[in-house]
DNA sequence: TCCGGAAATGCGAATCAATACCATTTTGCC
DNA sequence: GGCAAAATGGTATTGATTCGCATTTCCGGA
């Protein structure tokens, strides 16, 4: 793999984004700071590098791929306000890998894809705010807690 | 929603399938059934269908969104072999749904999409067939088993 | 049974993401 | 510097899905 200037390009801005960008998304990025770059190259070299381990192709919901500069194993979520992709971070996801990566050889399986659903930090703090608003203007708030099953499987 | 002759053949064609077509494959199936209906028809009401909870529409990896007569809640799994969607069931998967849904509100979460990756049943059995044969012409054969813990947050 | 408006259809055009193609650079190496 | 292999830019193409709209079908009430 020869070095040139736009894959270097490429994988070093990726790598300061946290946003898990699409390849266009990259492209508009990378446009002002390597003028003459072309969309199919940024496809070329996303595709090689997440091939060869380098970075990580995330296969999410929605149209588009994203990509991620971090190779390491996380876990992925789509925040259902602004739709935005984020990382998921918990101590107790290491009892999902440990449960899942158990199942795996009975199940015939090698590994599992998964995009949780949730409220990214940004819209969750949003959120606690204009509740926090709500509250003081009504005095009145229902707390719902508790999913149902029924939404694991289905992803909803 | 009225009743139209096409709703009806789609439902009753995507419920008589169990591999979870896309929608040029169902368009493909019922042209000779419902002769002049068209694809754009196909796409409107599985999206319908699939927002109403009638019918589900499956976002995994790949370009083209799957259906599934089956709205009840399960796991998908995809074949590594032929490509083919499937669905799994396991005993112990129900550890996977008490985990996930006991995990999900301190993640702040209220779903997870998982698609698994595997050998579907068909495959399995022909790889079985292969390997038994191998074993008879050489007499020596390796067994791998176990996987690394990787596989589970990268989904490979 | 007939009618009118709402709902749904068929078909072609448009969109959007991703790939393929290919002539022209760039790169690594002697 | 010079050459073959690798990579690029730009454009054309594909593939999946959606849109627009004129036409048809459906259904509840007169």
């Amino acid at each position: 793999m020869n070095k040139t200037v736009q894959r270097e390009a490429i994988l070093s801005e990726l790598r300061k984004m946290c946003s898990h960008p699409t390849a266009d998304e990259l492209y508009a990025v990378l446009r002002p700071k390597v003028p003459q770059i072309s969309l199919g190259t940024i496809y070329r070299n996303l595709e090689d590098m997440a091939s060869r381990g380098v970075i990580r192709k995330l296969e999410l919901t929605g149209r588009q791929k994203r990509f991620d500069g971090d190779a390491s194993p996380h876990y992925h979520a789509r925040c259902r306000v602004c739709d935005r992709v984020f990382n998921l971070a918990a101590p107790r996801l290491d009892e999902v890998d440990r449960l899942l990566s158990s199942l795996l050889p009975e199940l015939g399986c090698t590994g599992v894809y998964m995009e949780w659903a949730g409220v990214c930090p940004a819209c969750r703090e949003r959120e606690k705010q204009k509740a926090k608003k709500e509250e003081k203007e009504e005095n009145h708030g229902e707390r719902k807690n508790g999913v149902p099953l029924s939404a694991v499987r289905t992803g909803r």
